[in-house]
DNA sequence: TACAGTCGGGG
DNA sequence: GTGTACGACTGTA
């Protein structure tokens, strides 16, 4: 018997030997070890169907273990009657279950589709990245025993020493060619081209055999890196070893387009790695927004194998934090079929109007406005209110009921962002902890949103549309009595929206004057709520198509630091140009240092010759094309598409040379003086700053322009707004 | 004018 | 294999 400390790397099932798990030792080796892995799942229904489906199972040839059990499903109020089902090891059980379930389709099942990481944490206290002490008989690599040293809530866990290999192109393969491969370790570079096949890939599997590196971070890895280096590898015969478990496949996951917050996404094909793990930066919103320390610390919590959790959703890791408390608490894990939505009843669509609260504000610019917000609010009150949905309907003060599943997931998350909140308000930036810190913030922050939008999906495991309602009922409640509590104290209200407060009062406009107010907030709503800063003024706009109703979205100020927050304007969309939205950011730039009506206007001329500035810029084809590019989102297939927007028309041409892009990709184009009026811009030919439609980007400049300047320009229509006519 | 299409969130 | 809202805004017919 050998026992290691040691990093769990990654875990995946194995037809022959149950689980893999590769560990990095603390003395630096790589151990590929094994552990036989029982799986049981369970199913419920009418005595005769059981009986029915125990004499299938006993006839059929997959090796199980049978059994009777009673469990706790919580939608039902009784203990639930199972028969249990146990296979020896996880391909097994996978095997079993999809031919079980279409032999048996009535039965309610349980526990059947986990996945194989949250099993093995629920039963030994794992996750990625754990530090554990693991004995296993060297003889063979069977693991005996495994003993966690480590927990996910720590806020310093003893940090893995792994090794980080980049690969990618050196140019955008969506918009060039790129010439070389461009491989980055530690400090070091090395540039392979492309062209020579055979020394690319002696190099390639050169580099991989010396560092072998734990983690291969790419670039277009997914979609294009690795099948072209692997198409290579077959073309040449030569081996390239990217797995760590060289005699296995590499596992490519088709790319999908599905239906996510009322819009289509895109996700492209997926490479899974085995004993080695693959990371594309560019499939990856976590891996782009968070970085590998949002992506280690998001697997530390969700439990989910590194590459899984890099390239889903925040749903997916709420849902299996809520599956692994599940499984440990006892309680029944409902299988997750796919059924087909069912349209929505007019008490629904009722139902969806009761949100969060939004209130009208008052439009025009307002000097020292503090804007203050509830810390988390939704998390928090579900947390407070024991939210979930075996529990009662509670009041504002939370309920003697024991606290229910979701605010059992959700506490542990949400105390430890607090906490790394608070500790990164008093750390310097040059703190080692710092980045990781802000990366698991922003990684967490997106777990306790989602967490609240499950609660209302149908299609969630643990969903109830009640406690949903509860949650918004509650957050429009505590909205009201912050606004309350403001006038109560003296302050005038401007606006509030779902969860902050933008207020006023005369002689208030240092940051430590709110705390009184923040304190009397908090202590009657019992929820946290901060000062999110005090603007030096704030424009709340009115609606473009009536001056004279408020719009709650549409709104731009900037704080005494002199950073400046926008919102719904064009600066914040991701369909607007970088020229324009750069044009913008400069005018807002310009005017951040005032503290009065008077000396904006004084700076007004400045911002007016700002604009024409950047329109002579446009006339005289001086913008550089990259800047000039928009991106648009594709909804649907071009046949879908009834009078084709821009985007549409740009995504002709690209068919029209063989490129493709599939509902809910995004496409980048220029406006021009065509028949189309747009130009792709991964055209295998490039634009020329002759074929511009100045026209076009200037009235969207100027339109931009307006949207910042109106506010400030008194009795004036806004000169410059007429529609954008395609030429 | 009616209809069709896109975007928004946070950091 | 995970939020099919809803309102503002813009372009096209």
């Amino acid at each position: 018997m050998t026992s290691v400390v040691g990093w769990l790397l990654d875990l995946y099932a194995d037809e022959r030997e149950g689980v893999v798990l590769w560990w990095i030792a603390k003395d630096g080796q790589r151990l590929r070890l094994h552990q036989s892995f029982e799986v049981k799942f369970s199913a419920s229904g009418s005595p005769d169907r059981l009986r029915a489906a125990w004499r299938w199972l006993k006839n059929q040839p997959i090796p199980v273990q049978l059994g009777r059990d009673q469990g706790r499903d919580l939608f039902i109020h009784d203990p639930v009657t199972l028969l249990t089902i146990q296979s020896s090891s996880p391909t097994d059980h996978h095997r079993l279950f999809s031919l079980f379930s279409k032999e048996f389709p009535d039965l309610d099942y349980y526990d059947a589709d986990v996945e194989l990481s949250i099993r093995h944490a629920a039963k030994y206290g794992t996750f990625p990245l754990a530090c554990c002490s693991v004995d296993y008989n060297p003889d063979n690599m069977e693991i005996r025993n495994i003993e966690p040293l480590d927990s996910a809530w720590s806020l310093d866990p003893s940090p893995p020493p792994l090794r980080v290999m980049t690969l990618e192109p050196d140019l955008d393969p969506l918009h060039e060619i790129p010439e070389n491969v461009v491989v980055s370790i530690e400090k070091k570079q090395y540039l392979f081209p492309l062209s020579a096949k055979r020394p690319l890939m002696i190099n390639l599997q050169a580099v991989l055999r010396r560092y072998d590196p734990d983690i291969l971070l790419t670039n277009w890895g997914d979609t294009w890196l690795l099948p072209l280096l692997l198409k290579i590898s077959r073309e040449t015969h030569l081996p390239l070893s990217l797995n760590r478990d060289t005699w296995r496949g590499i596992l490519h996951k088709k790319d999908k387009s599905y239906f996510s917050y009322g819009q289509i996404v895109y996700k492209g094909e997926q490479l899974h790695l085995f004993g080695r793990c693959h990371l594309d930066m560019s499939n990856s919103f976590l891996l782009r927004d968070c970085g590998l320390d949002g992506v280690l610390e998001t697997a530390r919590v969700t439990t989910l194998p590194l590459q899984m959790t890099a390239r889903t959703s925040p749903g997916t890791g709420i849902s299996s934090m809520q599956t692994l408390v599940a499984i440990r608490n006892s309680i029944l894990v409902p299988w997750h079929k796919q059924q087909a939505e069912r349209l929505k009843t007019a008490l629904d669509l009722l139902h969806d109007d009761q949100g969060g609260m939004i209130y009208q504000p008052i439009t025009g610019v307002h000097t020292h406005v503090g804007e203050i917000d509830f810390v988390s609010m939704y998390p928090s009150i579900m947390v407070r209110c024991n939210i979930s949905p075996e529990t009662p309907a509670p009041t504002f003060l939370g309920s003697d009921y024991p606290p229910g599943l979701i605010p059992l997931t959700l506490k542990p998350l949400l105390e430890k962002r607090v906490e790394m909140k608070r500790a990164l308000g008093k750390m310097a930036h040059w703190d080692p902890r710092y980045d990781r810190y802000s990366a698991a913030s922003s990684a967490y922050k997106a777990l306790l949103v989602t967490c609240f939008g499950y609660l209302g999906y149908r299609n969630a495991r643990f969903g109830r549309i009640e406690s949903h309602e509860a949650v918004t009922k509650w957050g429009r409640e505590a909205l009201l009595m912050a606004k309350e509590t403001a006038e109560d104290m003296g302050y005038e209200v401007l606006h509030m929206y779902v969860d902050g407060l933008w207020i006023k009062k005369e002689g208030v406009s240092q940051p430590d004057q709110f705390a009184p107010l923040l304190d009397e907030i908090s202590s009657r709503t019992g929820l946290p709520i901060s000062l999110d800063g005090v603007y030096n003024w704030v424009a709340f706009l009115p609606s473009k198509r009536d001056p004279r109703i408020p719009v709650p979205n549409r709104y731009f100020g900037c704080f005494q630091d002199g950073s400046i927050k926008i919102r719904g304007v064009e600066a914040r969309r991701r369909d607007t140009a970088p020229f324009i939205k750069e044009t913008q950011l400069e005018l807002l730039d310009l005017l951040s240092g005032c503290t009065s009506p008077e000396q904006i206007q004084q700076l007004l001329p400045n911002a007016e010759n700002l604009v024409e500035k950047k329109a002579l810029q446009l006339r005289k084809r001086q913008v550089p094309l990259d800047q000039l590019v928009v991106r648009q989102r594709i909804s649907r297939d071009l046949s879908g598409y009834k009078s084709p927007p821009p985007a549409a028309r740009a995504l002709k041409q690209l068919n029209s040379v063989g490129k493709t892009k599939k509902p809910g990709q995004s496409i980048k184009f220029l406006f021009v003086n065509s028949k189309d009026g747009v130009f792709a811009w991964d055209l295998p030919y490039k634009a020329s700053p002759e074929m511009i439609s100045v026209i076009v980007y200037e009235k969207l400049l100027r339109r931009a322009a307006n949207s910042i300047l109106s506010p400030f320009i008194k009795n004036t229509l806004p000169l410059f707004d007429s529609p954008i006519s395609r030429k």
